[in-house]
DNA sequence: TAGCTTTCAGAAAGCCTTTTCGGTCCATTT
DNA sequence: AAATGGACCGAAAAGGCTTTCTGAAAGCTA
């Protein structure tokens, strides 16, 4: 089914074809299609027809030579494969097709070396802008204060104050957490987390340490970091019962964590969320709801971040620079593991 | 920290400053850097320390425009959240980003009017050619065939046989899952897969069966077809070992039935893979590796599938069209939930 | 020395659009 | 009738780059 037919397609029409196709000059015709008034409304209808006809689209690139301007701007994640980055390229990509921005995306795999190369090329492509995309909270290197365009960072903040970085509030969410395992009637709570090299990991446990104290109480036990993994939840638990028989709640730093931390916990006859709440981070779907009982969950509103970065970018590109490190509340999305205390 | 700084950045290089520094014209600025032929290697050196010291970086948009060919392409997609776009995306991405060509990524959220706009806005960018990426393997509606740049079809096949796909073999897939549940000793396997609807689900156990026929064996029971979820998986078990408690293997439509059919095997006493082998589909890792034992699954290369199809579109755009659908093979990551029978 | 080729640099056209400015035509005013 | 004004249209420049073609200078042969 190959089939050689040559890369012959007929040019695209360009606004001379229709203007010679209406009759009038090119410049009538660009400023009819652009709805200025210097065109007699017959003028205006003959050109529009004429470009219906032959579908044109004014081609972007012309335009954009000679705005200065191009309506793009470059999506820069440093690793496609991590679910964190998704929501918020898709907040990004929202916000920004919505206006007639359109968005390049690459991705560095996690390189810096490949990173340059593609902050080189979209300013080759004279992007209107750049947003950055980390994969951790952890604050990354900056770009550089020499680029000509704006930049903000989304999720992984940038190391730099003196750049714009938009990302979700972790100590907050483990104080909303808290508070919500709190309202539920519980005490005796416990925090198994994950790696304890992440940021995320500490400002959660701090959080959730701060909603307690004012509170008047405190953790169960150190709060336990490990891994973010299921395997971690399950082992944390299993050590935490031996010690602690009588808590009542559970805070898991991630929902791959809470599914091992409810795995254990059923097994060893504590029941899911009459004895023990349980609580995840991050409100990743195919967890919390297929697990038995579905998991209540700290939910980063990730896309809300995607889509602040990018509204911050617009504004940067019109003049008003921010700078510094915003966060985003997170909310708390409330299923079956937790419930008040009966 | 909000302070309004204007717009004003200084513009960036171009090759009349990097000529004018150097001391030659515009065009011989432009030769130098090109490695034309026609400037002696000291003028030549002279030029590009200019341009070095300016950072001249020659705007693509003029190129594009004089060349006809922007190095660019569209990567439309009709659902971001769905998991099987991103690793098709990344390879895409991946394929491109080796090559000078950038990328736009569009998503239309599975709305048609989205994406019909998404084309207009990406043609008006000149773009060279446009990759449409599915959320599912069935059919979907062409964008048709006067489009004037190529367009190849990932994942999801177009409905116009003159158009080219690019797809994962789903039942080339379903032969090779129980090629190895038979390499395995098994005999007696069972089929539980998702909502029939899917034509993945109806490739996959068609799949099954032909491999089966060829070893003169036949499913216990019909497939069971549901949807793609634990829950389902769990039923489907409760019910599949009423009927046929002797079965030896369990081919599931997907991770998530492979975990629910997992949880119920082990509840009702049976070990997995001593007594039941299970297999599942998709391969995806936050399922497969965490479950216990961890979940042999068939991976569908998407990664690959997402290169494949840039490809093709390079080789459009160069003038050698090719139609059809064109199906990938798919491969079998084996874990601990297969074994020989022992 | 005249005539040739070779080597290298620059002028200018072209890509497509927007915008400014000047010009034409007609209707109105003095 | 002459002058003014408004409505409409087009010529041309600009934006940054590549490419072709013209030109000039140098090196070579006869």
């Amino acid at each position: 089914m190959t089939q050689a037919t040559g890369p012959a397609r007929s040019h695209p029409a360009t606004l001379g074809d229709v203007a010679r196709l209406a009759g009038v000059s090119i410049a009538t015709a660009s400023k009819a299609l652009n709805g200025r008034s210097q065109v007699r409304a017959e003028t205006r209808q003959r050109v529009i027809e004429a470009a219906e006809r032959l579908s044109f689209r004014p081609n972007q690139l012309a335009r954009g030579l000679l705005a200065g301007r191009t309506g793009t701007v470059g999506l820069l994640t440093s690793d496609l494969e991590g679910r964190f980055s998704i929501p918020i390229l898709m907040g990004a990509e929202d916000a920004f097709g919505a206006g007639e921005v359109a968005v390049f995306l690459c991705d560095a795999r996690g390189d810096a070396i490949r990173e340059q190369h593609h902050v080189r090329a979209l300013l080759g492509r004279r992007v209107d802008g750049l947003i950055v995309v980390g994969s951790r909270t952890d604050p990354r290197p900056s770009l550089g204060r020499e680029l000509p365009v704006p930049v903000v960072y989304a999720y992984a903040p940038s190391d730099d104050p003196a750049d714009l970085s938009i990302v979700p509030d972790n100590v907050d969410a483990g104080r909303i957490a808290v508070e919500h395992l709190l309202a539920c009637g519980r005490t005796r709570i416990s925090h198994i987390t994950g790696d304890p090299g992440y940021l995320a990991a500490r400002d959660r446990a701090e959080g959730a340490r701060a909603a307690l104290a004012d509170a008047g109480l405190d953790l169960v036990g150190e709060p336990r970091f490990g891994a973010w993994s299921e395997g971690w939840g399950r082992a944390a638990t299993a050590l935490l019962l031996d010690r602690h028989p009588d808590l009542d709640a559970v805070l898991c730093g991630s929902d791959q964590i809470a599914r091992g931390v409810m795995d254990v916990l059923r097994e060893r006859g504590h029941r899911v969320p009459e004895d023990v709440a349980v609580m995840g981070f991050d409100n990743w779907q195919v967890l919390t709801s297929s697990s038995r009982p579905p998991l209540t969950s700290v939910d980063m509103n990730l896309e809300q971040v995607g889509r602040a970065a990018a509204h911050a970018l617009f504004t940067a590109i019109s003049g008003v620079r921010r700078s510094g490190i915003e966060a985003l509340p997170c909310r708390v999305v409330i299923r079956g593991s937790t419930a008040p205390l009966s």
